[in-house]
DNA sequence: CATAAACCCTGTAGTAACTACAGATTCAAG
DNA sequence: CTTGAATCTGTAGTTACTACAGGGTTTATG
């Protein structure tokens, strides 16, 4: 068993956040020493390596209680766990093409000025347009 | 002059967010009726425009109150608009990017999942795994 | 065994950029 | 003058953390 500090270190995921998700109910709440300390078994570490790593991959907060749902009812089918991958994958791939438009219009406004001291700037008066879809 | 109602259906910016923007002095405090509404004139219109498609091209509201201040000081040069543009583009950029890595990561393990009923799913163990970069 | 350093505790408040009320007041139309 | 729509202020909620303050506990060393 390892105090707070210890499992920071090993995942990666700084002490508040791991204090933050036990009182979110994302990590269960852990048994503590007779001072108050958490002490950490494997399977703390674990769960919290999901966590950061699903974070990482970009899932919410509440994608990956769905996931952790699936896990401890330990009857979670590989369809169950496809499909909320699957629609984040959507959500991904929506931001990327909207990014990308975003970074188009900004390159077509940024061409258009040449960078002189001249106080008529067409990213300025870009802005100033009101072009609603 | 027009009370937020109006200004808020002529830019597509709702009232709350309005009140929002004056409060964090990013619009400046209007005149009011006696009885205390808001009144907006032509400028106040023009300069939420550029606010609400500053935001739309993923500005954010350091970065707009930056380029506020220079179209305030009404002695901005192309070069500063410029300068922030370009900083701007560049983060956009690099969300692009790591979103690509993301998104080749899921498309992975999500391809190794046949959506069968086999309790051993990929993509869970992909998740418990501890790669750490 | 005593003490200091390192660690950990709770609780609250802050971040970005809004959104969503409640409960009161004011405005515009008839 | 009444009614209903619009607006007012102020506060709290959202997401996923992070950053304290002001304590208590553990551990290493003398």
């Amino acid at each position: 068993m390892i105090p707070i500090g210890a499992l920071s270190r090993q995942t990666g995921c700084n002490i508040e956040t791991i204090r933050y998700y036990e009182r979110i109910g994302i990590l269960s709440k852990p048994p503590r020493t007779e001072g108050g300390h958490r002490l950490y078994g494997k399977e703390h570490v674990k769960r919290l390596v999901f966590v950061r790593r699903s974070r990482e991959l970009g899932f919410s907060l509440e994608e990956i209680r769905a996931l952790l749902k699936l896990v401890d009812g330990r009857r979670y089918t590989c369809e169950e766990v496809k499909a909320v991958t699957d629609r984040h994958l959507e959500d991904v791939g929506k931001k990327i093409s909207d990014l990308r438009r975003l970074q188009k219009t900004l390159k077509d406004i940024s061409s258009q000025c040449r960078g002189g001291f001249v106080p008529h700037c067409p990213i300025i008066d870009a802005l100033f347009e009101d072009k609603r879809p």
